[in-house]
DNA sequence: AGTGTTAGGTTATAATATAACATATTGGGC
DNA sequence: GCCCAATATGTTATATTATAACCTAACACT
């Protein structure tokens, strides 16, 4: 038996009432802050899958990103989408849920850091922690 | 800040030296003896596809277990080995590892569970632990 | 303006997984 | 042993997710 310590929320689960647009708000600025400082250049493109990744806490597929994307007037394919994806995520500014093939909003953007997540079964909203010092085990 | 504890270790990473013949033969036993005991049948199929997962302690993707059932001689298409994996998963002998879309021989199939992972970058082997206490983060 | 670098467009295809329906095998009651 | 219902497998087609490869456009810097 070992033990693991140190896991702290970095996104929380939070009640359909609150003010969503609120949380995308302050998604885009905090990218804008964020990629201004690094010298990355969040495009129009780059920074409309964001929009559509935060439209709420729920994971989101690709080829739901691209519907909309098309919707928009813009004809996208699925590069375009994968290559906005692969770069919000190098930002660190979205993640990659691998048991959904979705993607999620960052609640932290300021360092790049991988996390784990809970996926609440009724509503699909994520929260977010992240653990430091599971690297223990390694040690085996 | 929260805490996590009371993660166990179900199986470690293995020097590359052992004698992994055992490790295939015991897994084939403890299936059998797990499947006669609550009534489920390992059929040679589903038999033979936890053989090749069990080829080594690296994962393996269900493709690549595809063109093996192929070439001995049986002709095998994708719902084959894919119902063999969902066989294999319900009664806990195999682990799907979402991040590589891969499928892994479980060290403890005595019962249903769902651990985490570690995954050597350098010899693609796989560790597993299990942890029973993260339930504690969704009071929040 | 010229040029090297980064971003995006376009086409095609790879890799993973499942739907839907047909056939075969199995285990249990009689 | 025979039949039936349930389970397992075969087969065809297609859905879903993701990337390769190559080309053009925009940008940033001199």
């Amino acid at each position: 038996m070992m033990t693991i310590q140190t896991a702290s929320v970095i996104s929380k689960f939070l009640p359909s009432t609150h003010d969503h647009s609120r949380c995308i708000e302050v998604a885009l600025n905090r990218a804008t802050v964020v990629c201004d400082l690094q010298g990355l250049r969040l495009t129009p493109i780059r920074r409309r899958v964001l929009e559509l990744i935060w439209h709420s806490h729920a994971p989101i597929g690709a080829y739901s990103i691209l519907k909309q994307l098309a919707q928009n007037g813009r004809k996208a394919m699925p590069p375009t989408v994968y290559r906005a994806i692969a770069f919000l995520r190098s930002a660190s500014l979205v993640h990659r849920l691998d048991s959904l093939n979705a993607y999620v909003g960052c609640g932290d953007p300021s360092e790049a850091h991988s996390g784990q997540f809970f996926i609440c079964r009724k509503c699909d909203s994520v929260a977010e922690i992240h653990d430091a010092a599971m690297a223990g085990l390694l040690a085996d």
